[in-house]
DNA sequence: GTCTATATGTGGATAGAC
DNA sequence: GTCTATCCACATATAGAC
């Protein structure tokens, strides 16, 4: 465990030399693919020998652990995450802040909701921060309907399914992305149809405006 | 290209050998997942040395090639697909299938479905069989309602959603597949919607009848 | 404390004998 | 086609200079 928030801050040269090398992590994973990055090209392109790394972290995971946290820590600070005046507006801004931080940084988007690192599961420290995200994020929603964990889980789900299909199929497109409206009109849909308490019933979900 | 479906046969028991190679293949990627799967793990399964590998396949992208083709080959045999009465029916019918199918095997579902092997990409021969896959289960719904290219892609990904989530954050577990049906209500609301052809208060013909 | 130098084990892949 | 021998790249680990 080295550079977390434990103990006494032995110096802060120290953490930000390790968040420099997660810095540069996050660049060569984007050239070369997360499982394409190899310490030695971290280690060069940073200017130090392979086993110097091992300074600052105990394995290649536990570098990956640095980075999942990372990647969890830069989408609390991503936007700053307004609550709409109802559901569907909450929920359409929500939505397309999420699909953007993920389209911004596939490679992030992978190690962050993929199990793709044979062997890699984050620590409980780095768990945590996924947590305060997905807390972070699901507020706003709690405050304006009244929602059940299904729904939640239903709307996590299905949001990360366009993702994954845009970046896997079509990077750098929109086709399953632009989806994203309609796609939680539905969501309203089903929301409100189990939930018929403020909204006036003539407000129906069609499709118009974008 | 070694086994392909191509000019003369060779000699089936090329074929055969391939198959086994292949059927083992899975077993241990099933074992130690698709990643942690070596040629040696693989020669030592099959009572050969390793470089033998190398006289069916070409490098261990050719084999999980194979076993993209293979995986999907199976999903076109894996059971009959029928055609409900309804809409409703069709999708309920049809993603439990699929459901049943990606859980059955989640390497599987993983090799198909998620780009998760560093720098591989199916063959065109082995996309196709893909396709191939795509066509027969979208047909069952293209031929009980009328469905943009864009219903199918929502259903696709919303669908592949669900199933991620369930294999990535808790296999075995029902938690969020079985949200499937609640899903297709909603993809049914939304195609019905907007083609209000056959719902018990519409009283338009349907126009594309035959 | 951080670096260089080096050693070990395990992958994928190739060469060549039979 | 299958084998043995071998190569190279990688993650990992340790020793020791500064």
């Amino acid at each position: 465990m080295l550079g977390g928030p434990n103990a006494n801050w032995q110096s802060n040269r120290r953490t930000a030399a390790t968040a420099h090398i997660v810095q540069a992590a996050w660049e060569l994973a984007r050239e070369h693919g997360l499982g394409g990055m190899t310490l030695r090209d971290l280690a060069r392109k940073l200017g130090m020998a392979a086993p110097s790394l091992y300074s600052y972290f105990d394995s290649k995971h536990a570098l990956y652990d640095a980075m999942f946290a990372d990647g969890w820590r830069a989408l609390i600070e991503f936007e700053p995450l307004v609550a709409g005046p109802d559901l569907r507006t909450t929920l359409r801004v929500g939505t397309d802040r999420w699909v953007r931080f993920s389209l911004a940084d596939p490679v992030r988007y992978q190690l962050l909701n993929q199990r793709t690192i044979p062997g890699f599961e984050p620590s409980p420290e780095s768990y945590a921060v996924a947590k305060e995200a997905y807390a972070q994020s699901m507020a706003p929603i709690k405050a304006v309907a009244n929602v059940t964990q299904e729904d939640l889980d239903l709307l996590t789900a299905v949001v990360g399914g366009l993702i994954s299909q845009q970046i896997a199929n079509e990077p750098g497109g929109s086709r399953w992305v632009r989806l994203a409206d309609d796609l939680m009109d539905l969501v309203v849909y089903r929301i409100e149809q189990r939930n018929p308490q403020t909204a006036p019933r003539a407000r129906r979900p069609r499709k118009a405006e974008r």
